[in-house]
Formats: C-alpha cells, structure tokens, sequence
DNA sequence: TTTATGCATTGAAATATTTAAATGTTTTGT
DNA sequence: ACAAAACATTTAAATATTTCAATGCATAAA
C-alpha cells in the first residue's frame, strides 16, 4: 500500500471535517456503497451549487470516485484511500514502530 | 472500543486539518511519543499563542492528552481517540458491514 | 517577595470556507 | 432543433479559521 504523506492526510481531513461531506459519505454507505448526485437532493436541505461544491471536495481527494452515465454522476466509495489514511493514522499512534 | 459519531469525527478530521498540527502531532511521535510545549517553538515557525492555539485543538478533542508537571505541560498521543476515529472510517469503506 | 518562566486568553487583522443565486454546459427526450 | 434534466461554474455574501501582539495567570527560582 502506498504511503501518504502529511500534506495528503491534510487534504483528506480537510474533505472529512464537514457535517455535509460526511453525511454525503453516510448516504453513499447507506445506499449500498454508490449513489447519483440526485440522491443527495432529497437527503441533503442544500442548494444544488452546495451540494456539487462539497461533492467537488470529496472527489479532489478521491475519497470518492466519480462515474460518468449519461446526464448523471454516480459516487463510490474509494476505500484504496480510506485505507492509506487510515495507514497514516497508524504511524502517529504511541508506541507504533518499536 | 466506543463508537464514535459523525459529530466527533468531524471534530477530529478537523483538528487533523492543518500542518501545523500535523507537525505537532509527528514531533510527539519523533520525541518517542510525548514532549513538553516548549519543544514545539524549536521545530515550529509560530508565535506562542498560535502554538497554544493548535495544542488546544488536539486537547479538545482528546488526540492528545496533557498532563501537567510544574509549571511545564507534558503532550502524550491519546491512541484511543486514533483507534475511535480509524474505526469510524473503517465504516465508511465500501463493502464494509455485509 | 520579587523576578522570571511557561502557558493561556483576549482582541483584531488576514485569510479561508461555506452557501446560494444566476448562469453555463452536456446529455436526453420529443 | 427545441426543451428539459443533471451537474458545473462564477460571483459574492456570511461565517469560520489562522495568526500574532498585548496581556494575564500560575509556578519556580533567587
């Protein structure tokens, strides 16, 4: 797995320290791991400019990955990501490395 | 291990959103896991109360623990807080809980 | 008891983030 | 081709964060 630096941890927390962005996750969760932006309307009391901004900051870190269809986009989780971060955590925890 | 909520994980992904932070919390691992305050104006290019502000981020939310000896204050990682938070992204991940 | 040290708080300026109205782009349906 | 649907972009306002000078407070040293 590669290794994440801390500028990148940086950006990935930055994306996961907004009740939005993770509520987006959880939905993406909920609905069985991948969604359309539409979805997220009627989930989510945002306006569609909001709504595509907080999107914009999850798939700039890839922590989801967009898919084209037609007129729509559909949202995956990335867990090759989750799990370099996580992967990060790791090394800053007491004792880790002995 | 407790579960954490999105309320704390925001909390946390925000504490971990800034490099100066991150700087803190990789000079707590290279000291072998914990320093005092002063440490951090060495390797730190910030006025103290900046630094002060940072520490009372990571305390807030528990990532570091602070311990008071004399007049001086001693920082240790909390991997408690870690472990939560990594079990909370844990629950993110796709194909996670079938 | 003065003086110095270590850390916290306050207040204010600079910067970044969040939000949405208006508008643009691409694709689908008729 | 035209109209509608799905998503993106621009612009600007509201809010939050970062930073530091000045100051305060508690502990230690002289």
């Amino acid at each position: 797995m590669a290794q994440m630096d801390a500028k990148q941890a940086e950006k990935i927390s930055k994306a996961l320290s907004d009740p939005t962005r993770l509520k987006i996750l959880s939905e993406i969760k909920k609905k069985n791991d991948w969604l359309y932006c539409v979805d997220l309307y009627d989930n989510i009391n945002l306006a569609q400019p909001s709504i595509c901004h907080h999107l914009k900051q999850l798939t700039e870190t890839s922590i989801i990955l967009p898919e084209k269809e037609g007129r729509n986009i559909k949202y995956t989780m990335n867990n090759d990501v989750i799990d370099e971060y996580i992967g990060f955590l790791q090394g800053l925890k007491k004792d880790c490395g002995l």
